[in-house]
DNA sequence: CTCATAATGCGACCCAGGTCGCTTTATGAT
DNA sequence: ATCATAAAGCGACCTGGGTCGCATTATGAG
């Protein structure tokens, strides 16, 4: 959205939209979700409020704009291996990037704001949509090395080993502890041998 | 909270919680999440603001009071006979009571509302914590049939099922088709055979 | 039937979130 | 260096969510 679309990418532009992103990751870390106002904000940035206004439209769009950026910093794919080995790595990656108890509540923060506006919800949808798309190599790699069936739907595989962690943290608001993540991933693993993740082909 | 918490159970407070539970209802239906302001449910229930405040706090107690009324209302578990089948089952309740083309609506947006304040997020948690109790005999039935390993988590069982489409309603946004619902299940089952669910001995 | 009072109705009020029109600044092109 | 203009600053203003004190109603007890 507001991504190199500014026609003047010279200093000012660039240094309010820093300044904005910075002020709304730190009121992220330190206050939460209720606390993330306009206000807070602008008063932390200096930036006027009529900017802010103007440029994301709102925190909706603030939030959007901050997810969307998260996305260009792509991560390691883990390639330990095995398909067991990788999946507990990404459950392993997920579950420390929520809980770890200075840096954690950032990202948690970022995903419950998101979650609380139709806008950011749909950067959301992108967000992870790459994510998913990323982390599906893993298990390409495991139906090259036989270790699933062929056919397996690589994303399902992820999607499932992902889902009860975000379940657990953000849908039932469940405490996420580390043997959740593992067995996680390992329910996935289990049903991708089974041939669960495998396009059906009687209604059942 | 304020379930019979009330002085006077007598018909006006009743009269006055029924009108503003049904316009919320209702307000939930046709409009959705952004709608749900309280002078939309003042102006369609009558009731005025100042009582809606007192009484609910705002939004979010109000939110949170039709959840918990809505666990008051206790569904038929599935009995199949078998693990996949129930199972089964339940992810399709699911998959239906969220994508129902009329009725879908209520709760889908109800959830998006409840994940929108700190406060009906808790109530939320105290909601799927009675869900899953509940579901989670299936699985108790399934161990004693032998079908899955004694010691078999149940509740995580659950989880595993059901998380995946949570996941996609509310989290990444994606679609919910019924053939996801009968994979989520489907992972769920492969896993709990293979023994994913059971205690793990050694730090893997 | 009477009465104390819980609960709602009512409207004025406050204030923070958000908008608007104008001014000022600084960027990038000439 | 100059200049047109995009973008930010600024403060007044508007709107609507939320509160307060008091009047009114209806409930349930005696």
């Amino acid at each position: 959205m507001s991504e190199e679309s500014i026609r003047r990418p010279g200093g000012r532009s660039a240094r309010v939209r820093a300044a904005v992103l910075d002020a709304t990751l730190a009121e992220l870390a330190d206050g939460g979700y209720d606390q993330l106002t306009v206000e807070a904000i602008v008063a932390r940035s200096g930036v006027h409020k009529a900017t802010l206004y103007r440029r994301w439209g709102g925190i909706d769009g603030l939030i959007a704009d901050v997810l969307s950026r998260s996305v260009e910093q792509p991560w390691q794919v883990p390639d330990t291996g095995s398909l067991g080995g990788d999946l507990h790595a990404i459950t392993r990656l997920i579950y420390e990037g929520f809980t770890d108890p200075e840096q954690g509540a950032i990202p948690r923060n970022l995903i419950v704001a998101a979650l609380r506006s139709s806008q950011a919800a749909q950067a959301l949808t992108g967000f992870f949509e790459t994510q998913h798309g990323l982390a599906a190599e893993v298990v390409s790699r495991a139906v090259r090395r036989g270790e699933v069936p062929e056919g397996t739907d690589a994303v399902d595989v992820v999607r499932t080993a992902c889902a009860p962690l975000y379940y657990r943290l953000f849908v039932t608001g469940e405490p996420l502890e580390e043997e959740a993540a593992g067995r996680a991933a390992e329910a996935a693993l289990a049903a991708a041998r089974a041939g669960a993740f495998l396009p059906r082909e009687r209604p059942a």
